[in-house]
DNA sequence: TTTTTTTACGCAAACGTTATAGTTAATTCT
DNA sequence: AGAATTAACTATAACGTTTGCGTAAAAAAA
């Protein structure tokens, strides 16, 4: 096993200082033009490269960012992660990932652990116990310390710094007036709890649309769900209701597939008897049938802009540094699950 | 914004030394109980974590590990990931996250900065890129450097070291042979060009599975793609040849679904006219129509493994580690789109 | 020839931490 | 009382790098 190589090898062998190679190696004006080229002949041939360790310490910073997800098993977050991976590539940057699994305390855990030196500052999407917990003071207390913090999708409005999310309230808005163009009445919403702040907007976007168009907001045709595996026992019922809904709009893609399995499973023709939107565009709306007509999120957009971000408040000198929020919109993208004049595929 | 607060801070506020503070802060015998407890409550106080770059440039590792994938947006390198990062958080270690997007050069200058002093050893899938190139130098020269590297999915058996790999070959003798077991006499196979490892070691299996049951390996049955998008055009001529396959066994969700897009299309119906199974589980599978039976891979346990190897040869002082190569067994799913006896959802 | 400038290097500090080896002063032993 | 021991600290080196400053010798200028 070769042993790395460093300055003070290098230095050893020309019998030099250790500062004299260091120069060397940086083409200095200090240092003889003739050692100069036989120790950076000698260096390029054992392929040194400076130790990031020590650079790191002394230049306090790493030239790393964090990242921490809530999971990752997500197309949406797999894009976002790609759009940051891209543009730190560009950058000369690192990615360091660490999984929350929704759970404040692992949140709280990566957040000190990042913080330690380890990057020069952070992308988050908060967990979903934190946001029930509405416990905000790990961030507090990063902000506080300096290290420069970029929350995305799932922000939290009591904390100062830089956001990117996604258009929430204008994509529901979209997903529920495309229904509602096309005849819809009766459109049923699959939504989170509402202490998930991204559920929360889209409902909000899906009642706008209806009161923008005149139509009732009816509680029964709201149904909250904690997880994918509810949604059977609550939609049958009121899919076999004497007045059933002609549409569902959910907030997901995995809700959204598993609404058209329920309705498929009660009889419904989609999109003849029911039409579905899911919110987030992801690899299963297309290989649904029918294939599931989407609100796109632009995941990969979103990491990109979370990073440019992150990057724009490192570099930045200003005592006073202004936060930004971004909006990233969203598009719709017909299929299948709705009636539609153009059909595709 | 509070300045980060470092032994030397510390000394400075008790006019001690900075070994003082730092053995108070060990609870050292050396340190009078006096001290070392004023010392502690202060550094508690102001949340004293010591410095992470300092203690990797001591200690020389970083308790993180790197991980350089393929790509990302892909449901079976997530699992891989959480399997990791599971393990990963139990040990006390970090895992740094790289994407090589299949791309050779990406590769190799994930290897080189991770190489250097960032990472106390190495999990990899290698890129199809690099497969094609068939050039391994950089892994050799990683290990030559006695850096620990475990490769999982994707591995090279001319480099030699720790392997996690899934049983492809058995895998997809377990799914042809299914097939057969069906009654399945035509089965066509669609797969990636043979310098894909893994899609060889599926046609392997497939082609071992007809031979054990006395079939003949047809030629004009195995489709080869590079692509997603180029099974329409290739598949179609032969379901609709004069004599058409009764199965098809695709090394992947992806083309499976699009395989069965194809053959609706047709206008065969699946099961009946013509069963499909694909290799590699994911989330599609269960929201396609008719659902997919597929072989499930256990990404996540293959993380795990990959990471256990791992941390086995960083721990191992022994000269001459002993590598092994770990087989991480796969199961058939059932679901609808093959004909079976119990039928579920 | 003497002074000044330039060349070409070495020294030392700094980043923050830890471990080993001193160094006082107080205490205990004989 | 003098020697040995112990308690309680400090100094120093090391991890690998960069950089400002110092300095000797050589070259140029006066």
């Amino acid at each position: 096993m070769k042993q790395k190589i460093t300055l003070k090898k290098i230095a050893k062998e020309f019998g030099v200082s250790i500062s004299t190679v260091s120069k060397a190696l940086k083409d200095s004006h200090e240092i003889s033009h003739d050692v100069k080229e036989r120790i950076k002949a000698f260096a390029r041939y054992y392929h040194y490269k400076p130790n990031s360790l020590a650079l790191n310490l002394r230049n306090q910073k790493t030239k790393t960012i964090g990242v921490i997800l809530p999971e990752i098993v997500h197309h949406f977050f797999t894009k976002v992660i790609t759009g940051i991976e891209q543009l730190a590539n560009e950058k000369g940057y690192n990615v360091m990932i660490c999984l929350s699994n929704e759970s404040y305390e692992k949140e709280v855990l990566n957040l000190e652990m990042l913080a330690n030196g380890v990057v020069d500052g952070i992308i988050v999407s908060v967990a979903k116990e934190t946001e029930e917990k509405d416990d905000y003071r790990h961030f507090a207390d990063l902000i506080s310390n300096g290290i420069p913090l970029v929350m995305f999708d799932r922000v939290v409005d009591k904390i100062q710094c830089n956001k990117v999310i996604t258009d929430d309230v204008g994509g529901a808005f979209k997903a529920t007036e495309y229904l509602i163009n096309n005849g819809c009445k009766r459109i049923a919403l699959i939504t989170t709890s509402d202490y998930i702040v991204v559920g929360s907007k889209r409902k909000e976007g899906y009642m706008q649309a209806l009161e923008a168009h005149g139509l009732p907001v009816n509680k029964e045709l709201i149904l909250q769900v904690k997880s994918r595996n509810e949604i059977e026992s609550v939609l049958t019922p009121l899919l076999e209701s004497a007045d059933p809904p002609d549409a569902i709009f959910a907030v997901n893609e995995i809700y959204a597939a598993n609404a058209m399995k329920v309705a498929k499973k009660c009889g419904l023709g989609i999109p003849e008897d029911i039409e579905v939107i899911g919110f987030t565009d992801g690899l299963i709306s297309e290989f649904t049938t029918p294939s599931l007509t989407t609100i796109a999120q632009h995941g990969s957009q979103m990491g990109r802009k979370s990073l440019e971000l992150l990057l724009d408040e490192i570099d930045s000198q200003e005592a006073e540094y202004q936060y930004k929020t971004s909006l990233i919109l969203t598009d719709l993208r017909v299929r299948n699950s709705t009636k539609q004049r153009q059909l595709q595929n």
